[in-house]
DNA sequence: TTATGATTTAAACGAACGTATGAATTATCA
DNA sequence: TGATAATTCATACGTTCGTTTAAATCATAA
């Protein structure tokens, strides 16, 4: 095991890793693909990383660190400024996902590659991914939960919990940006041939997302009732 | 070839296939699983299907071509229905996917399995998948575009792309149920031990949706300009 | 019943996979 | 400079992968 580390190859794997990950997911990445795109030899994942898996880990957490330090910071200092004011939900959604999203324009921290990452894996199957990333989650999940509890104290719980889950597959699903189902037709191409699509796309985002958050709470109907 | 059909034998290739696909993914999926879980020889889907692409490829068709053409048929009935006015875009959106939802209760469509699977492959990096699901899906998305587009006039259509967009993914997020950030405390069990979780997870998904389609139009900020 | 084609079967193919090994090389510092 | 540790390297291991083959079995109908 590397007991002095060697940053070079090191950071040269992570950012293969990432970018291949990104590419064909994780199942369909394989060591020497990793190691031929980082100009490395195939024995080095194994040498500074252990494994595989560790390697795919060790991608996320290099990025997701300072992101969800960086989200508990910004609800802190949403909370200090508001006092005992509850925050804005806008407020709130902002710092979760507006902070993710900005990461995109900042290459040192992965920019695009590493969204579009996050994007796919967060409906990855692979159950070592699932449990590493709830629990690199857990904690800012829970603080953002509870912050939208106070903002929307009318709202029932469960109801914040449902639209906090779509609005990250909808931001998931924005920034995977595979694009599935797109069909490239006449007006889609005037719609996103300028540079600045993803500038243009959070903002886009960002108001349906608060839409969904504010929309009206649904009524169930009772099996014997008339619910509205 | 197969001229004549053994449909037992395929069809417990698909049903093998489509459950697995659902929990491992393609790539975490091999042969000798599925054709272990179908209780088949090992050569029966290269000899049913051809390939394992070709079998994927299979499963999808199997579910899809009735949900695209179900589609198809809801959204002619509506608008035969609205005559020459604009149908309602609540309508719409339930008409794409309510139809796709309701599809859960159906186990002889595939019920929830499959829209788990169709969820999770929505962002699959996988090549031939992506290729495949944009040519499947490109007839019905042209459609239930444009239908958005005449159902609101005043919204630039490629805001309308966009949030059909970010419709799909809070969908897909929703039904792939992987829960990847989903961790248990004390309230999400109170939210969600009930048989109904799908039931109510539908009306709150759908709100949600339209919440977010007739959400405010953001305004750009222009380089020199002032915009609101 | 027998001939014919469809289907199933066991076995094997070469390729690619993640990992491990031990020697060669490089860096560190007394 | 020489000893020690860190790193790189070529190579190989055992496994699993998707696919193919040819023989065996089954179903159908003349």
């Amino acid at each position: 095991m590397a007991e002095t580390r060697n940053n070079v190859t090191r950071e040269r794997i992570l950012d293969a890793a990432e970018r291949l990950f990104m590419a064909h997911g994780y199942e369909g990445t394989s060591m020497r693909q990793i190691t031929g795109e980082a100009n490395v030899n195939l024995a080095a994942v194994n040498y500074h990383f252990g494994s595989k898996e560790a390697l795919m880990q060790e991608v996320f957490r290099r990025r997701l660190d300072w992101l969800n330090e960086e989200r508990m910071r910004v609800l802190d200092r949403l909370e200090r400024e508001a006092g005992d004011q509850p925050v804005k939900p806008s407020a709130i959604v902002d710092a979760f996902f507006g902070t993710l999203l900005r990461m995109a324009d900042d290459e040192q921290r992965g920019g695009m590659t590493f969204l579009r990452l996050l994007g796919r894996t967060l409906t990855e199957p692979t159950e070592f991914i699932r449990a590493f990333l709830a629990h690199e989650y857990k904690e800012v999940m829970d603080r953002y939960k509870g912050a939208l509890f106070r903002a929307l104290p009318e709202v029932p719980k469960a109801e914040i919990v449902w639209r906090f889950h779509f609005m990250l597959g909808a931001t998931s699903y924005a920034i995977a940006g595979t694009d599935a189902l797109r069909v490239v037709t006449d007006w889609q191409i005037e719609a996103e041939d300028s540079v600045d699509r993803l500038d243009r796309m959070v903002p886009r985002l960002m108001a349906f997302l608060i839409g969904g958050l504010r929309a009206p709470i649904p009524q169930f109907r009772e099996p014997s009732g008339e619910g509205g």
